[in-house]
DNA sequence: ACACAGCGTTAGCCTACACTTACCGTTAGT
DNA sequence: ACTAACGGTAAGTGTAGGCTAACGCTGTGT
């Protein structure tokens, strides 16, 4: 539970989607992923970080550079958290939609 | 696009969250709320109105109170912007895991 | 061995924002 | 008309965190 709530936080940064949307099209280092940015270096390594740690990226050494991809573990975890509103609720909400939440 | 995001930020504060999660299980007023929560009336209604402007919740008068209820709408564009990376990325991903990603 | 390239880390700055307190408007009841 | 309940808003504070600049480490090539 608190790690899906890790990841949806994660992603809430504009640079740190960014970063996510371009290793999904396509593995990168941490140099190519700042050179198509409006941040530094060391911005993009802090934020690859916290992708890490919240199981959005993996990492690959490579000679001297670095390879990040996207691991689908954290995407997993993110679905598990929303699944409990699309499924559940987009019925149960169109039930309530027009009842007069008397329940107080 | 800026909507989704606006919905996926709007979701990663923790009290945020908590307050949506409520409304999902059952729609309240914003005193009911507050009370089972550990921050003020006005700090709730604070985030309510940022929940109404990402299109998570919606709101109608009840005499004196005021009764919010979840809406799909923001859901769906959240879960517009996920899907570009569960139904693409998954196997997209599964293709480049063990490529060498000589690509630079 | 030496030089260089690619990354991670630290320290410090600065902005965004979650929260509280105080105040005001609105609606319902008597 | 008066009063009380319910909420939204404004002003001010404190803190989390994103960014940069500077430094050190590791691996590659000559």
């Amino acid at each position: 539970m608190a790690n899906q709530v890790k990841a949806l936080a994660t992603l809430a940064d504009p640079t740190r989607r960014a970063i996510f949307e371009r290793l999904a099209a396509k593995p990168s280092s941490v140099g190519e992923l700042a050179n198509g940015l409006p941040v530094t270096r060391p911005a993009v390594s802090q934020h690859l970080k916290v992708l890490k740690e919240a199981g959005l990226v993996t990492d690959a050494a490579q000679g001297t550079r670095r390879v990040y991809r996207i691991d689908p573990h954290g995407l997993g975890e993110i679905r598990k958290w929303f699944d409990q509103f699309w499924d559940r609720q987009l019925d149960a909400f169109a039930d309530e939609v027009d009842r007069d939440s008397k329940d107080t």
